[in-house]
DNA sequence: AATGTCAGCAACCGCAGTTTT
DNA sequence: AAAAACTGCGGTTGCTGACAT
């Protein structure tokens, strides 16, 4: 038993290491969250490059930037996209193009991340079916400001 | 039950723009 | 005005779970 959890401890202390090693995707655990949200709360979400060693977790600033702005920030909204965010996903895209950034502005609590996944993955199939069965009958689209 | 394949999500990287010194 | 540091964005890719064989 001992053994097994000395292997186990072993295991996550070289995580890091072979990360580094291997450049494999690290998953953010909910003791690195709890930290790294502990830090915001007190330094603030700016200077990023000084959180990661407040928060004494071992990301780099633009990890941390990233998982605060795309899945801690009480600002996120979580669950599925409805079929009026798809449409005006789709309509932002036409007219914006690969702006995520931008598109995820007009959508809150949504992300640029999650809406560049999301027409990556989903929408691109819907497309790719309009455009086969023939395009000509895309609607026309006005975009109001 | 085991293995292979695929889709979706999440993380990282490189670059460009902005701000600070 | 120039250099350095910081921040934000978009593209790419690795990981995981679900499904098929």
């Amino acid at each position: 038993m001992s053994s097994e959890n000395q292997d186990s401890t072993a295991r996550e202390l070289t995580k890091p290491f072979e990360a580094a090693m291997n450049k494999r995707k690290e998953r953010w655990t909910a003791q690195e969250e709890q930290k790294l949200a502990e830090a915001l709360a007190v330094h603030g979400a700016q200077k990023w490059t000084s959180i990661a060693s407040k928060a004494g977790i071992n990301r780099s600033c633009k990890s941390c930037r990233l998982r605060w702005m795309n899945f801690l920030s009480p600002k996120i909204k979580r669950g599925n996209i409805s079929d009026q965010e798809e449409d005006l996903i789709i309509r932002l895209h036409k007219h914006l193009g690969n702006r995520w950034s931008l598109i995820a502005g007009r959508l809150p609590g949504r992300t640029d991340m999650e809406i560049k996944n999301y027409r990556n993955t989903h929408l691109s199939k819907k497309i790719d079916k309009q455009s086969s069965n023939g395009s000509s009958s895309t609607r026309q689209i006005s975009i109001v400001d």
